[in-house]
DNA sequence: GTGAAAGCGCTAACAG
DNA sequence: CTGTTAGCGCTTTCAC
């Protein structure tokens, strides 16, 4: 139509240049006049280069967390199979000496986009101004690395703490007793453990009677260590800001299913057995295997297609209790 | 590999007939051991037929219920529009007769495959008979036809009424009253909404113990009459089995907002207005928008890229609260 | 029954 | 800067 060859069309839609200023007006103005879009199936027959992400994250142990994000990505995986891309896995084992082992390994590779759980923080920053000279497109998940400007996909975690306020206290008694469990090694220390308690407070200072409620807390370095539950007998209820609820379910459980309110985080195996015995109250789904599954796609959209997709997405804050516990997705 | 032309090849995959048993156990056997996949773009371009899917839904007027599965739709069919899919759109007036009529049109039409939402269960049934005969793959949304073995993507409704009973009674007092409201106009007595009652009460039935909350009901048949709430002001907790929460949440904010809990369903603007403003407490969310979606790509799936899909998908019964409102998915 | 061959629309290498 | 052309893997027609 504008009287030049499919070369050259083929230059300006690619915007590979050596065209004249004069074609490439009269090829996109016709384009945008006729309505063209390009046939994706003779795109995608003709180009033959395969694409490379990496993953990143730590490796999956037992019934672990790690488990559920790569459940995703296998499934993204598997979808994009004939679409040219193929993925490349990096675990590492759950230490600071590990990751920053395997983030060399990672940086030597040869990929055309990385998602990447920045875990350790301060490490993770300078992993990531490494990848962003090597020009490299990152989505991060399970946690967001504040003060970078990067794609990230995972909930809010000063939201998800404040909404644990909510289903901790709704429909207790004014003044009830409301405990954070802190089961924390060191690593749990982390900024999302963090906003997820600060969170939980802001809750309760909102509130239109800010004393309505008693808030107190406990902290449990060693998760061997038993939880002894008996001591809290006049708590109403509990909130554990991490995964695991299910030490203080079993705790519960032994002292005799005493009625307390718990409400924690992320649906592993065990923490889903105690929300089914009536144990755990409510749990927030982080929806890991979403995550995962987004995250690639969010790279095959940016890096195979081309397309701009917004680069922060939150996963909507997912209120399990037993009675829909059966019918999450994934 | 077997000694054979790519078309002898061509004619065994395709089942086209006109070929020896021999070559067909031949090459069957090389297509198993050598994990032959076709190539989906070099099959589309070749394969030059366009797909038309139909969308057979109600029309949605003003803030309507239906305005939502057609959003998901709209996404998916941007997403197809370079994959050979165009949509058909027949809507019909929200009434029996507006359904029959369209209902012909519909058969009549040029089209691959339909999605459907049977509202109409009687009627249904003879349309989803004749769809059938024509050999239409159909996705059904919203309602599930029960006694047809048809592929639908919706709620578990009696799953969704007995949550329902338990966001309603959570952290009530023993003995509480909780009162069902049932806003129906005729239409309103659908499958789903018999479904949810059911559900509700069945959550009551199977507590431990049974006499722990009292039950009652009020009807309302005409919506446009004002639900006097103070009639009722020693009910702890109500239940709208349908996306009308939000003309009891107007009679509970006139009233004073009197502190009483309001259980509905969907993400109605005026819902959530009420969510926010704290009238409503809890709307378990359908994801019309999702079903919609999936509903489309389900089609796709199944009629372009021949792969096979589970045909049975249950939304997740999605919680919503104030608190969470804001991190909900499109 | 079977094989040969002409596209499908696009990409990318090559020759000017 | 521009045009030509050989595929990409599959479908389908036509000739045998």
């Amino acid at each position: 139509m504008a009287g030049v060859s499919t070369g050259t069309v083929d230059r300006i839609i690619h915007s590979r240049g050596q065209v004249s200023q004069e074609n490439i007006d009269k090829v996109n103005a016709i384009i945008k006049s006729s309505g063209y879009k390009k046939n994706i199936f003779a795109s995608n027959l003709a180009f033959k280069k395969k694409f490379k992400f990496g993953v990143f994250i730590p490796k999956a142990s037992g019934l672990d967390y790690w488990e559920m994000p790569i459940k995703g990505i296998h499934k993204a995986e598997t979808e994009l199979l004939n679409y040219g891309v193929q993925l490349v896995y990096f675990y590492y084992p759950f230490t600071l000496e590990g990751f920053q082992k395997a983030a060399q390994t990672v940086l030597d590779a040869d990929i055309d986009g990385l998602l990447f759980a920045p875990i350790f923080f301060e490490s993770s920053k300078l992993f990531l101004t490494n990848c962003q000279q090597k020009g490299w497109p990152v989505i991060m998940i399970d946690s967001q690395l504040e003060g970078f400007n990067q794609a990230y996909i995972g909930q809010n975690a000063f939201q998800s703490g404040f909404l644990a306020g909510k289903l901790a206290s709704i429909g207790l008694a004014p003044s009830s007793k409301i405990m954070i469990v802190k089961i924390a090694r060191d690593i749990d220390s982390t900024s999302t453990f963090q906003q997820r308690t600060r969170g939980f407070y802001d809750y309760f200072s909102q509130l239109k009677n800010a004393n309505q409620f008693e808030l107190i807390e406990t902290i449990i370095r060693d998760e061997d260590n038993a939880f002894n539950i008996s001591e809290f007998s006049d708590v109403s209820s509990l909130f554990v800001p991490n995964s695991r609820a299910y030490l203080v379910a079993e705790a519960i459980q032994k002292s005799g299913n005493l009625p307390i309110r718990l409400v924690g985080f992320d649906l592993l195996p065990q923490n889903l057995a105690y929300l089914k015995s009536g144990n755990i109250d409510f749990l927030i789904n982080q929806k890991p295997e979403e995550q995962g599954y987004q995250g690639i796609q969010y790279l095959y959209k940016t890096v195979v297609l081309k397309e701009s997709v917004t680069s922060l997405q939150f996963m909507p804050l997912d209120i399990i209790v037993s009675e829909n516990c059966a019918f999450t997705q994934f």
